[in-house]
DNA sequence: GATAATAGTGCTCATTTGTTCAAAGATTGC
DNA sequence: GCAATCTTTGAACAAATGAGCACTATTATC
């Protein structure tokens, strides 16, 4: 496989970057727009080019259909992983606010290690506090999170009465869903207002 | 979030299937061909109804531009990462041989994640019992192993007295290193003749 | 029995989007 | 120096594609 080029690196990055952030691929005019060419010659051009040297491969007339075939430094499609934003930091005690201020860094896991499936907005959380700690959950675990419908019993991020915690989400049938801590220290939380869950933990990751 | 019909989970499914076989979400017209519909609206009515729901997010007039908001993932790839073979289980609990015959799987995660170095004799173990519960390392937990010296505090995978398990490295200044579970129901194990590291613990990962 | 939601057909339309032709300056290898 | 490749501009076109309107049937729901 032939050298790319600076510039070629650059539209495939974005290529990469696109996928994961949006979870569908750019149009030619999103690149252009990016780069900020003034024509869509100019990815044209690149694309042809990461094509030829086979990092790069599409349906002919077909929209927002890529594929990374790549190998060359970095892995791709084949190998199914996951770049996951992490996106700050997240309580497990005391309901507070995410404290982020966007993405704050990233994981990279294979879907199956991480317990995650393609196509949604996975994100990552370190956690601040004990108040997990009975399901294993310690103070600076990271804990992936997929947004989705919770059931019973899950550990979920949630946003309750404007602010966010690490729970588990018990719903008892007929009756109306609560968080729960893992530690006798902490009470059990009932939504006055609202109650939304941002995404089930899916998998926890500690380094030691 | 209100449940889908029959018909409705059949797309949803069908959306599923073909960005994780094609990398790329169809179109509407790939959706009509394959359920044989004569009318582009048959989809449209399903998408509207999906997304209603909140089972589907799309960015209006733009092409196979979908996200599923319930239960996936997506494509992408990136940096350092280090396939980590699995080594069947060890016990954290009373002492027993590594059960393994071979590599039994691998992980995938990237040397930061993972708290690893590259090009190493990293392995993973997945772990069984309950010794180090007070680690937060529970019962089916895979344990990132990486050879070395060991710390006192360290969590290690050890051989001891001839059998294998994963407990605490304590070593007293001038005293013998001995292991110690992390939960009050196991004994302190001073080794009787050898006492192997085989590795320390650099990461925990745990699917929910 | 009325009303709403579901499940389609058929047709048309406007945009989105990929593609092509023509051209030119910059860089690199021979 | 010359050819090849890279990089970009600009304009125009045609196909791909999502979306709307009108209408029919069936199945729940109240």
């Amino acid at each position: 496989m032939k050298q790319m080029t600076q510039r070629q690196a650059e539209i495939l990055e974005y290529l990469r970057e696109f996928i994961g952030r949006e979870g569908f691929w750019p149009s030619i005019r999103d690149v252009q727009e990016h780069f900020g060419f003034r024509s869509t010659n100019a990815v044209m051009g690149h694309l042809r080019a990461l094509e030829r040297k086979g990092y790069v491969n599409r349906i002919p007339g077909q929209a927002r259909t890529f594929r990374l075939l790549s190998d060359d430094g970095l892995p791709a499609g084949a190998v199914e992983t996951e770049e996951i934003p992490v996106y700050g930091s997240i309580a497990a005690g005391y309901p507070d606010r995410i404290e982020s201020s966007g993405e704050v860094g990233r994981l990279l896991v294979d879907i199956h290690t991480a317990n995650i499936r393609r196509g949604g907005k996975t994100f990552a959380l370190r956690v601040t506090g004990d108040s997990m700690i009975g399901a294993g959950i310690q103070n600076g675990d990271m804990v992936v999170v997929h947004p989705g419908i919770p059931r019973d019993g899950d550990i979920v991020a949630a946003l309750i009465d404007g602010e966010t915690t690490l729970k588990r989400y018990v719903h008892p049938r007929g009756g109306t869903p609560y968080l729960k801590a893992e530690n006798p220290s902490y009470p059990e939380l009932y939504p006055t207002t609202e109650l939304v869950i941002q995404g089930i933990a899916r998998a926890v990751i500690r380094n030691l």
